[in-house]
RNA sequence: GCCCCCAUCGUCUAGCGGUCCAGGACGUCGCCCUUUCAAGGCGGUAGCACGGGUUCGAACCCCGUUGGGGGCACCA
């Protein structure tokens, strides 16, 4: 049985990056028919808020990365917040020392340092393993001293490798890391021990996490050997090391940059099949020739031995071409359903719309839909037809208002007027009469302007339903409009 | 500096010793369709970092070089 885990610590934004590792961890547990547990290690008290919290709890729900056991959904192993997990660790940790695994550790950073330096070497080493060996006198005098140890874990003296799944065999020389800090003198235990620990606990069996990661698993390996040997730990999980996720340039994306911010994704109207789709295609790919795919087939599909170990930039082009691709796919009345709220959010349409808006949304939607790549695009592209007047954007008037095209305003609005039943059949008659027949215009020539006048803009839905759902008082009042503004 | 990872078109990848004078997608270019813009269709462009091996045969295996990246906290 295949249980897999997503650990991310709430501070601040959601990373793409992170829900990326998400993903696979939550795919692989699916593929396999495994477990998914979902656990918040808060043990920073500094950096953590609920709100955070609250936010990546949203995200994974929002992206449809159901846990089967982890916040608000509870499980044999809770609880999932490592910061109601305190007698956990303290207790763990008291074994640990007690079996020798453990040791205090009385050295401050500086005194390492000095250490370091005065042998002629690299602070960057460091700790040196110095308080390995005191003696119970010695520990005495430090504590006499008014001075608090921390926990460290003695790191065993032999090379400690693995097989990745992702990468193979690696492997990371003897004495290589140093003995790392478990818990702080203030009692306060640290994430390369929590985080060891919990997945003893909970039963993690595959731990998927970030290259970035890689370097510190020999000493995780090595808790697990220990926590195996007093009985917390029954073996050391398969660790695969996912490729990293870069940015625009040649690093790791960062959190501070604005791309990584999982929100703005959300925010725009991406999908969550599409944006599950493209993230599953940074380091992972379903066929030599098809990279669109459903999230269930994703799951159908997944290896993570297959999984790429080179570093995958965040293309935003091609997640935009995956979301529109997902968006056109969509049954038009459930893409009506989603782009609503963006209408709401942004004034034009009233929440929920009237019914001469649903009219209008519902006859526009299959013309709209394979215009866009995000849902929020709905805003621009059809916002002319909830609004009495229209903003013209300045670009397209200076494209297609121009003086000489103050004609073909003209002309389109007596044709109009002149127009016996409004529909888009003889609006397309009138205008092609009038425009291109008896003004001897081309179609460009002559129907761009219109358009501008008409929605604001040089990409539209198409003209003549566009008019027809715009009704002739408004089409009308806005060709005279834009001839008074701009063509003169 | 030390440790570790990585190396196929601009980008993401397929390739797991012969079927590869390297396939797909995004981008880009051209054409078609066409009422603008898209979408769609068709076609083009562009890549195995380098050097040694191993082998009858290497993009695929080994070694080295070069290049890129990550990590070196009492953050996670």
């Amino acid at each position: 049985m295949t249980v897999t885990r997503f650990c991310p610590s709430p501070t601040g934004l959601v990373h793409v990056g992170a829900m990326r590792t998400a993903l696979f961890n939550w795919a692989h547990a699916r593929h396999t028919g495994g477990t998914f547990v979902f656990r918040i290690e808060d043990t920073d008290a500094a950096r953590d808020s609920e709100e955070s919290y609250r936010h990546l709890l949203d995200c994974m729900r929002w992206l449809g990365l159901d846990w089967d056991e982890g916040p608000e959904v509870g499980g044999p192993h809770g609880p999932y917040r490592q910061s109601e997990r305190h007698e956990v660790y303290r207790d763990v940790a008291a074994r640990l020392l007690a079996a020798g695994h453990a040791y205090e550790s009385f050295s401050t950073t500086e005194e390492v340092d000095a250490r370091r330096r005065a042998a002629g070497q690299d602070p960057k080493l460091g700790y040196d393993n110095a308080d390995r060996h005191l003696t119970a006198e010695q520990v005495a005098a430090l504590r006499a001293e008014g001075r608090e140890p921390v926990l460290r874990l003695r790191m065993p003296d032999e090379d400690l490798g693995w097989t990745d799944l992702v990468r193979g065999e690696i492997s990371f020389a003897a004495g290589s890391v140093p003995d790392p800090v478990l818990v702080r003198a203030t009692g306060a235990p640290l994430y390369p021990f929590t985080n060891p620990v919990d997945d003893a606990l909970m039963g993690v069996t595959d731990v998927l996490r970030g290259e970035d990661l890689l370097p510190s698993t020999p000493r995780q390996i090595a808790l697990y050997r220990a926590l195996t040997d007093i009985g917390v730990a029954s073996g050391t999980p398969r660790f695969g090391h996912l490729p990293l996720v870069f940015g625009d340039g040649n690093k790791k994306l960062s959190k501070r940059d604005p791309q990584s911010d999982f929100d703005v994704y959300r925010d725009r109207g991406f999908l969550p099949e599409g944006l599950v789709n493209y993230l599953a295609l940074l380091g992972w790919a379903i066929a030599d020739d098809r990279d669109v795919f459903s999230p269930a087939e994703l799951v159908e599909a997944f290896d993570v031995t297959r999984v790429s170990a080179n570093p995958a930039r965040f293309d935003l082009r091609k997640a935009e071409a995956i979301n529109a691709t997902h968006l056109r796919a969509l049954p038009v009345e459930e893409f009506t359903a989603r782009v609503t709220p963006f209408l709401v959010r942004a004034g034009l349409v009233g929440d929920p719309p009237t019914a001469e808006q649903q009219r209008v949304l519902d006859a526009i939607a299959p013309l709209a839909q394979e215009r866009m790549i995000v849902l929020s695009d709905a805003v621009g592209l059809l916002g002319f037809l909830f609004t009495d007047d229209v903003d013209i954007d300045a670009a397209a008037a200076a494209k297609n208002l121009r003086p000489e095209d103050g004609e073909v305003l003209d002309a389109a609005a007596a044709a109009l007027r002149a127009v016996p039943a409004w529909t888009a059949a003889d609006i397309e008659g009138a205008l092609k009469q009038s425009l291109v027949e008896d003004l001897g215009r081309k179609p460009r020539q002559a129907f761009g302007p219109v358009r501008v006048a008409v929605s604001g803009r040089t990409v539209s839905p198409p003209l003549y339903e566009s008019l027809e759902l715009l009704g002739r008082d408004r089409t009308l009042r806005r060709l005279e409009g834009a001839r008074e503004a701009y063509a003169r």
